[in-house]
DNA sequence: AGGTTAAGCGCG
DNA sequence: AAAGCGCGCTTAACCT
């Protein structure tokens, strides 16, 4: 596919390199004091050795090799009794800012484009997703402020605004489509918020009674089932013992049996064909569903129910973008499609043309399938590719 | 010097 | 023993 890609503001990144290897200095230094030794922080050999033997802090988890894990959600845990894990948490986010975006970014800005640029991939993954190489643009950070500063530096040439639209819950619709299921049908048909909408059913309070912490654990819920999460990855996610895990599964097949029947049916689907299918009928073949290795036959039976939701996904964006790209090509509006984000497009698109090109690249995206709920497509504007969202 | 693997982490 | 899907990039550590 052609190299497609953004305009960049180098300078910004430039300024955020400095101050993020500033930061990153003294966190060394902070590092340093705590350990009583210098050390790199970077090196998991050096780290351990700090980390497990010197201070004694105790191994959680290990890694499939078997050395002491010292990853995130570890640290996270960590950081609870010990002040070292919550530096070092600190400068490994800040590290990968700066040695994958900030630092790299500005080299590869095309001199003749201007543009920075990247490879989009149409036969890499098995779900039927776009990959994008050469930089990777789909992981370019949105989670945290200093992440979003990198985003902030995709912007628009003079006279245009950035455009991003994407797809409301898609996964989940697909789910409520595929499944039939009349609860999730009925939260997505009166747009309400799926998440308190399960946490409301899950819990057995009204909508209006649904604290944060109650859609905070529905939506880890939510996100688990499409992935065909277990009660013990529920539990280690929340924090909760496995058999509280376990009845809020219970409870949450309960309350939609129609999406039970569909994993059960999709399990036994994949079994049976040795493939699922999506919507449209796109496969993924499963040469591991009835492995002897239980184990492998288990992660088998995930991708089973995973790939149905994403690639029906990835085919509804593919669909959209035809569509889009067709409209664009008429060039009846001044506006270019230039990114793609999964569930998402990004436009640039000039600003007397906002309203209208906003309005009709939702009635592309929207109308790229037609399932059993709306396909809900939001869409923001603004000076970068963080304010467009 | 150059390639590969493991661990970790950015995104949807 | 493992227990959550799909990617790509970076560094350290190890290998040829």
């Amino acid at each position: 596919m052609e190299r497609c890609g953004a305009l960049l503001d180098e300078g910004r990144l430039w300024d955020q390199s400095r101050e993020l290897g500033q930061r990153l200095q003294a966190l060394e230094a902070e590092a340093h004091d705590l350990a009583g030794q210098v050390f790199n922080l970077g090196s998991p050999k050096q780290l351990g050795e700090v980390l497990f033997e010197k201070l004694q802090i105790p191994v959680l988890k290990k890694t499939p090799k078997g050395a002491p894990s010292t990853a995130e959600d570890v640290l996270q845990e960590l950081a609870l009794d010990y002040p070292l894990p919550r530096l070092l948490l600190e400068h490994r986010s800040l590290s990968k800012l700066k040695g994958t975006y900030t630092d790299k970014l500005p080299g590869l800005i095309n001199s003749e484009t201007g543009r920075i640029h990247t490879s989009y991939h149409q036969a890499v993954t098995a779900t039927g997703r776009l990959s994008s190489s050469a930089p990777n643009l789909q992981n370019i950070p949105i989670r945290t402020e200093e992440g979003r500063r990198i985003r902030q530096a995709f912007v628009p040439p003079e006279g245009y605004q950035i455009v991003a639209a994407d797809y409301s819950q898609i996964e989940l619709r697909i789910m409520a489509h595929l499944s039939e299921d009349p609860g999730l049908l009925a939260a997505f048909r009166d747009e309400i918020d799926v998440h308190s909408a399960t946490a409301a059913e899950v819990f057995g309070v009204t909508l209006d009674d649904v604290s944060g912490d109650q859609r905070r654990k529905a939506k880890a819920i939510n996100f688990g089932l499409i992935y065909g999460m277990s009660a013990f990855g529920l539990a280690r996610q929340l924090h909760l013992d496995r058999g509280e895990a376990q009845r809020y599964i219970d409870v949450y097949f309960d309350r939609y049996p129609g999406v039970r029947e569909y994993m059960d049916r999709t399990r036994a689907l994949a079994h049976e064909q040795g493939y699922v299918e999506t919507l449209f009928g796109r496969r993924l073949y499963l040469p591991e569903i009835n492995a002897k290795n239980k184990m492998r036959q288990q992660a088998a039976e995930r991708t089973a129910i995973n790939a149905p939701m994403q690639g029906t996904a990835a085919d509804i964006i593919k669909r959209a973008m035809l569509s889009v790209d067709r409209w664009l090509d008429e060039g009846q509006v001044e506006a270019k499609m230039i990114m793609q984000v999964h569930d998402e497009l990004v436009l640039e698109v000039k600003t007397s043309a906002l309203d209208a090109v906003c309005e009709e690249l939702c009635s592309h995206m929207s109308a790229a399938a037609e399932l059993a709920v709306p396909l809900v497509v939001e869409a923001g504007r603004g000076a970068n590719w963080d304010e467009a969202h």
